[in-house]
DNA sequence: CTGAAAGCGCTTACAG
DNA sequence: CTGAAAGCGCTTACAG
């Protein structure tokens, strides 16, 4: 936390029309940025209303031109006086009022659970949310453990146009549309890119190493990595759970070690699971690749740092992002063709 | 990424009234939850209309009662009678008809920069859903660089309560009231007590490191560190840049040290720059504490799985997250005394 | 003690 | 080609 956070200096910001940010409440510590629309006056917000006297039309009028509806037949002289009072008198529509209106606010949330951040997320977020922006639309996004109370909550409140779980298609790839050839993309692929890149570097067994506690994408995972092997020859793929509390971990890679003393490396769920395999295996007083190599998953930035540093998979996500926009927008996906993952080779494998 | 996702299976949800779940497009790869309102027909949404009708009385007086207004004076029979109502019914005010009659929805809004992930704002985005819940408003949260915009965007689609910049009292605590005694809470406290640990382990000549790229709050770190030394009748604090690629970072140590042999310690900014430190030290085949102390701030993971393991500073954000909600709110915030931070003491110094 | 009415700001059949 | 009207679901003065 605390690296880089922006624009701290920008706290007060008044605009006319409707917007007003304030220093918080008196004699408080913190500041806060308040929204008072109706602080301002009645006369605060330019409404369609205005627009249309400026321009001299109806209030229908307006919002046909402002929306484009192509089921009306305005003449372009109207059309133009009306864009230009629109734009001279800085309208911005109510997005409650249309959302009243339509049955749906221009918002998409995003269920996003904890522990999941990494390069994977970020850049489906960054994607999610251009994507979104490009179409009118705002990301929003709940963190933390979902309950259908919290999801029902949001509904409620905001009625946004969709919710979407993060990364669900690619978390759950195996049991949908097979995109060009296999496992072109999704969870299945870069399960198999990792496990690849260790087949190439010659090792025959091979390991999954799993978080501790529950998780729903440790079974498909494994089984990925299991068909991999298969059809590369490999001998069949085992496993085992790399605890996070540190002895407990070394414990339980001695332990795996110890019954199964022909695994020569390791395919770690994350870069965080790699990393505590890495850290058993010094505390064992081993070390990574030679006496087990260990490969993470969706690069970190302390996989570069640690020593020996650590060989990943790179996922750039900004197209998945994207594709769950238009999906949620129901909107066209085609031409848009997720980035291949990239093995990082570094010292681990 | 993709540690302990939850709930994935769960992803048909259907209720009576006007909830309905589905599995994204046909033919696609996504299975997207949608928000469809206006689908089931619009006898679908149980509304104030239906309640009054089915309690006899006029549409204003459910309001009066639900909402307990304290202006009206209502039987309680009545009352009894429009609970009963509501609550067989099943009726959820609409949000958004709220809001647009209120001019503000339930909603609050956190502003977060990216890089800014660990235990401080895990713990405060905790506490402030929390509190926030407890108020019946729901918290929604946009990633990413802030642009007044996009803040612009967020205010028109949704119009929100509040939007409340992360952290923001905390990351400037020193221009803010004083809470009891100086330094008793906030990034000065803290700050102090990074420095005063390294002086109790008999450090006299300290450096601060920093990470590379803007940051409005180093300059604030650096000021509370220097007069953390000068009350402990330390030498001046230093400082230098740790920056992100590895060998950059290690020639700036390197470089470091070569201009300011006498100092023995490093405070830094935060885990991931202790980080970067500790892993330039061992690519110069040095180590720390021995031949310099490290210590970090903010506890994240991979600070106990690294050798030397990083002692740092664990921080409970949870009551600022209170704070920041009930100050957004217009609430009082007294009696929610935030938890002092700790020194959690591992090998690095 | 309770109800009829206005209105938040928008969109969209429906007339002309 | 354009406007008057209804209505999304709620809250709140204002009458009775």
């Amino acid at each position: 936390m605390l690296a880089q956070p922006s624009r701290l200096a920008e706290t007060v910001f008044a605009e006319p029309g409707c917007l007003h940010w304030a220093c918080g409440t008196a004699g408080a510590a913190w500041r806060i940025e308040w929204y008072r629309g109706r602080v301002m006056g009645g006369s605060g917000r330019v409404t369609l209303n205005d627009v249309a006297a400026a321009s001299g039309v109806s209030r229908a009028t307006v919002s046909f031109v402002l929306n484009d509806d192509p089921n009306q037949t305005i003449s372009a002289a109207t059309r133009e006086r009306v864009r230009q009072a629109a734009h001279d008198l800085g309208y911005v529509p109510h997005g409650l009022a249309r959302a009243l209106r339509e049955g749906a606010s221009r918002v998409v949330v995003l269920n996003i659970d904890w522990g999941l951040e990494g390069n994977y997320s970020r850049s489906y977020v960054r994607g999610l949310d251009d994507e979104l922006a490009a179409h009118g639309h705002v990301l929003l996004v709940r963190h933390g453990h979902q309950t259908p109370q919290e999801t029902r909550r949001v509904l409620d409140a905001i009625r946004p146009r969709a919710v979407i779980r993060f990364a669900e298609p690619y978390l759950t790839g195996h049991e949908l549309e097979d995109r060009g050839g296999g496992w072109k993309d999704g969870l299945a692929a870069h399960s198999a890119l990792q496990v690849r890149h260790l087949a190439e570097r010659g090792h025959t067994h091979i390991a999954q190493a799993l978080p501790d506690g529950e998780n729903p994408v440790a079974e498909a995972r494994l089984r990925f990595a299991a068909q991999t092997a298969d059809r590369l020859g490999l001998a069949p793929v085992v496993s085992f759970i790399a605890p996070r509390p540190r002895t407990a971990c070394a414990r339980a890679v001695e332990e795996f070690r110890a019954a199964r003393p022909e695994v020569t490396a390791v395919a770690a769920f994350t870069d965080d699971v790699a990393l505590r395999a890495l850290t058993a295996l010094h505390d064992l007083g081993l070390t990574a690749p030679d006496d087990l190599a260990v490969m993470g998953y969706d690069d970190t930035e302390y996989g570069a740092l640690v020593t020996p540093a650590l060989t990943t998979i790179h996922i750039d996500a900004e197209a998945h992002g994207r594709l769950a926009a238009r999906t949620a927008l129901g909107l066209d996906t085609s031409g848009l063709e997720p980035a291949p993952a990239r093995v990082i080779v570094r010292d681990s494998a």
